[in-house]
DNA sequence: CACGGATCCTGATGGC
DNA sequence: TGCCATCAGGATCCGT
């Protein structure tokens, strides 16, 4: 489910509400992804100062007292997704859900993370530093919404790329983010095919790219990212911005701009939806 | 090293 | 209604 969009809009919708919050108790569910990697009740007691984001990762940053103890890395994988909720009178603790395999109880509410197929993790690392974190976020890309994601750089990475530029966006390892909705919409914008390979892009298609990336992601964030089954933010919110998709899911229907019906292919068992007239190889 | 494919898991959907 | 096949927002691991 959530690429980057989702991903932030989740951060958004409960990171003030959680931050400065103590952990009264935390739960597991069914095993996810990975091992949590520390004792469930090692997390009691603890301040969550914060949530940051990286690519597809929230990170809580937690406090012993006045001193730093760790982070919990959260991945909401394909169908995952965060709820926060905040006391509210004679609230209770209920029983965990049938998909939820994450909890944090604490003074200020209870985040749960919901995943019915478990491809996401809740994993904590003492540091950020930690061979745990650095393998996790330690070869991601830029932030495609940061002034580190450099058009000038992208075109040099891509240069040296041997596949097709849909598989280079969803490898997140020039930039982030780019999930499977995102990278079909982005090259649309763009004007390339999703077929073409990365290396063969011109300077100026590859500044065209850059921006749509960037257009495409932050206007998504938006409308909320977008509810194709399950994502809804921490609020319960869903998001809209599928609404305006041009070519993902959209296979057989008219191009909005030309007409031509939108095509599907497979690229790394992953669907990928293009104009074949608007988008040139 | 870089690439392509299989793989983890559950649920929704459509054809017969 | 049931059964089966296919597909789904991700990304790691393994073989070549």
């Amino acid at each position: 489910m959530p690429e980057l969009p989702e991903v932030e809009v989740t951060r958004l919708s409960f990171a003030s509400q959680i931050a400065g919050s103590t952990v009264l108790s935390a739960y597991l569910g069914k095993p996810l992804r990975w091992p949590l990697q520390c004792d469930v009740d090692d997390l009691k007691g603890l301040t969550v100062l914060g949530v940051r984001r990286r690519g597809k990762y929230l990170l809580l940053d937690l406090a012993d007292g006045t001193n730093p103890a760790g982070l919990l890395l959260m991945h909401l994988g394909m169908s995952g997704s965060l709820h926060f909720k905040a006391w509210s009178k004679n609230a209770m603790r209920t029983a965990l859900g049938k998909h939820d395999h994450f909890e944090l109880v604490t003074h200020k509410g209870i985040l749960k993370l919901n995943d019915p197929r478990r491809f996401g993790a809740v994993v904590f690392a003492p540091s950020e530093q930690s061979a745990i974190a650095q393998k996790l976020l330690g070869n991601l890309g830029v932030e495609p919404l940061s002034d580190s994601f450099d058009a000038k750089q992208f075109h040099a990475e891509l240069k040296r790329k041997q596949t097709s530029i849909k598989q280079v966006l969803l490898a997140g390892e020039l930039v982030v983010g780019v999930g499977n909705i995102y990278a079909s919409e982005a090259l649309f914008l763009a004007g390339i095919r999703p077929t073409t390979s990365a290396s063969k892009i011109s300077y100026p298609r590859v500044v065209k790219l850059h921006a749509a990336i960037q257009d495409v992601l932050a206007r998504a964030i938006v409308k909320g990212g977008s509810t194709l089954q399950n994502f809804s933010s921490a609020k319960g919110e869903n998001g809209y911005f599928q609404l305006e998709a041009n070519v993902y899911d959209r296979a057989g229907l008219p191009c909005l701009v030309c007409k031509t019906p939108i095509k599907r292919i497979v690229q790394g068992q992953r669907s990928s939806f293009y104009c074949p007239t608007c988008q040139k190889p």
